[in-house]
DNA sequence: ACAAAAGTGTTACACGTACACCCATGG
DNA sequence: CCATGGGTGTACGTGTAACACTTTTGT
């Protein structure tokens, strides 16, 4: 049995790839390899299997396309221009994703025509990939300023110099050194590790892990406007 | 031409309409009037058509069953699980929509089987219905402490004590009168009016009324994480 | 006159912000 | 020994939370 008199259209999986290579923040792009826009930068896509989920199609086409996986990653939103393919109408799912980029670097860019591109100069892309870019960097925004989740970006090891740096380049904003140390290290999410990094100072940087329990616990502690938070749940999915 | 070798799928719209009854929040649903599941709860839905986009069918979809326009609407996420429709796959792409419970209470009920359900006691409904209204629970807690979205299920005119208890009961919480007042009212959102509303209390409360023009501009109006937040420009979509 | 709900004022504390100094090290 | 960047401490102001009293009016 069927649903009658109703039409059916691809679902196609995009993926937007994020990095920060330490300066500045990057995205992960293709050369399409098929027509129409054949060669054109793209980002990751293709389209959804009969049997999977559009969360496990995103998976699947991250791994092929990078080799990358168990990323951060989560759906961002559906476009649904008629016109937005223009070889046959297809709906395309968004999803982010959040990667070490130096974890990955080498092993992508061979394979499949893909290269890092500074999000502040994306070239432009087919369809609309622009678009979907824009709105994945408004979301991130949005959620890094309630939500530790920056931390996917950095390796397991990091320094606080390295850490405001990822946040000041989210914001293209500049933050006081010693108020950002101490509202971050407040949180007790991190574990000061005995080693420093040396390359990029004299003196050095500390650095410091995740504590992997907490920031799974206290994802969600976020919300000043109620007045005892604690007692609540949040969670957006 | 046509892209080979990949499946077209449904793709449907489901709406989740909530509505404040000045006590309590509320659901808008209908007895689905076709197989499978015939006479079965279900959130407003329908298939999306050839040459609208999803927020068109959506609002398509809410004019047809409910009379309904021009109210607060937002996408929410995309469902995909392969056997969440037993009859075909469909994707699923679920809205949440805020309207006045008042302004349109009547003329809804009698057309098309529709009825308000208390949040707080929603019936069993089709497929993955619950999953979809829990999602839009906390989507509009976490929105709602952010941004000024709750008006959107008040009338035009509305008095303190409404809007507490409008707060009060999204986040299962008591708050203090003059705390409360004092943070709203420094928005400079507000408008008093100068008649009362005599029902519910001997004294009397004023009505207040949104200002407009500030509730779009400040709309975007949050982030404490930022320093200089004036600076900065953020939008989710 | 009293009860019930609306409206306003004050104070203490916590947090965020601004700002100055000391430390470690490589050249 | 000095320049550079990393780390820590303190004072101030703003905003939030806790709390008590007055006002209005129907019965």
């Amino acid at each position: 049995m069927k649903y009658s008199g109703q039409i059916r259209t691809l679902v196609a999986v995009d993926c937007i790839i994020l990095g920060f290579d330490g300066e500045e923040y990057k995205l992960l792009l293709i050369q399409r390899g098929f027509a129409p826009e054949k060669k054109k930068w793209s980002l990751m896509g293709g389209f959804i299997q009969p049997t999977e989920t559009l969360e496990e199609a995103a998976i699947r086409i991250l791994k092929q396309l990078t080799g990358l996986e168990n990323v951060y990653m989560e759906q961002l939103h559906t476009f649904s221009d008629p016109n937005r393919d223009p070889v046959e109408r297809t709906i395309a799912v968004a999803y982010f994703a959040l990667v070490d980029i130096q974890k990955y670097e080498k092993q992508i860019s061979k394979e499949f025509h893909a290269e890092w591109f500074s999000l502040k100069d994306t070239p432009e892309l087919i369809f609309d990939h622009n678009q979907m870019i824009e709105m994945a960097k408004n979301r991130l925004r949005y959620k890094a300023a309630f939500h530790p989740i920056l931390f996917e970006l950095l390796p397991d090891k990091f320094t606080l110099p390295q850490l405001q740096a990822l946040y000041e380049g989210l914001y293209d904003t500049l933050f006081d050194r010693r108020n950002f140390s101490r509202k971050l290290l407040s949180t007790g999410l991190f574990i000061k590790q005995k080693e420093k990094e040396k390359e990029t100072s004299k003196k050095g940087a500390f650095y410091y892990k995740l504590d992997q329990d907490r920031y799974l616990s206290d994802f969600q502690a976020f919300l000043k406007f109620i007045p005892n938070p604690d007692k609540l749940m949040y969670q957006e999915a």
